[in-house]
DNA sequence: CGTGAATCGGACCAAACCCGTCCGGTTCAA
DNA sequence: TTGAACCGGACGGGTTTGGTCCGATTCACG
């Protein structure tokens, strides 16, 4: 029941781009430095973003990554299922196993269900442009409390 | 991001114990034949509920184990937490480790906390009793489209 | 009261996954 | 041609999952 380290830090990478001027090509050292990933890990995260189509990737000196949609179109869901594949919360409830041997388990299917659309709409509600939008740059963000308790960007049901 | 199978298998279990008349003893067996779960594994699992509070075991001959509340009073988070520990979608939400070391990161862990509350109120606001009432008891519950598009309990935000 | 069957309880284990690292290869600019 | 940068796969330690096994405990029965 966890995002993966790996989906976190796809999510902060990509903000890392999307910081910049549209078009900017930004090196993997860049990002690792600017958020605290290490090196080899951004590099191997980047590759599935490339797979996922949301960003390119210009080899060679003077390469590097650069994004291809405003962050406004780029929902978190999208880069969370880039790296992760998916969200499902049982393997009945992935596209590609369609059937649910216990046989007293579908109305946990149904359930199970509920939750993972409540996830993902979540997920779907927030593009990158959204997180700059709360994002404090650098260096004392985790001393105010957290976000908790005050505003959170309420769903609009 | 998944439930444990044992998450799973857990609530099966106690919805088994759940759809007799209360305070009776049911042995590890009958629940692992009557919900298709591994014996051994049941009886691990079982053990967790124990320690969770959910039911009792009384050993030896004639043995088995009891639910200790009414099935109404029994929530799916419950059950879940029970095994799996507290729901934390992400280590700087669970509450044993306060600290979030990425400085840009923490409108993410506005938004993770996010949807991992909203999971959680699924799974608070669903009792045991509640699936008991969707609940197809054997053989054909899983050609009936799931629960989906229909009626899901909803939020009464 | 003793014995044995029934049952739980906890150690154990294999496989998968997570979180990275490393390195040889490719591509491109200068 | 050389060096900067990405590509992509192999590797690896640690943890979690999913499950088994056997010993300890308890009760029923004679």
């Amino acid at each position: 029941m966890q995002i993966t380290r790996a989906g976190e830090y796809a999510v902060l990478g990509l903000m890392c781009l999307a910081r910049r001027p549209a078009g900017s090509v930004v090196m993997i050292d860049e990002v690792s430095r600017e958020e605290h990933i290490p090196k080899s890990f951004a590099a191997k995260i980047f590759q599935s973003l490339v797979k996922g189509g949301l960003v390119k990737s210009n080899r060679g000196s003077g390469g590097g990554f650069t994004l291809l949609k405003p962050a406004k179109d780029i929902t978190v869901l999208h880069v969370i299922e880039a790296i992760e594949g998916k969200i499902a919360f049982q393997r009945c409830l992935s596209e590609d196993e369609p059937k649910c041997e216990h046989f007293g388990g579908c109305a946990l299917c149904g359930l199970f269900e509920q939750a993972q659309d409540q996830v993902k709409d979540v997920f779907t509600r927030t593009t990158l442009a959204d997180l700059m939008k709360t994002h404090v740059p650098v260096g004392d963000s985790h001393r105010r409390s957290g976000v908790r308790g005050g505003k959170k960007l309420e769903l609009k049901n």
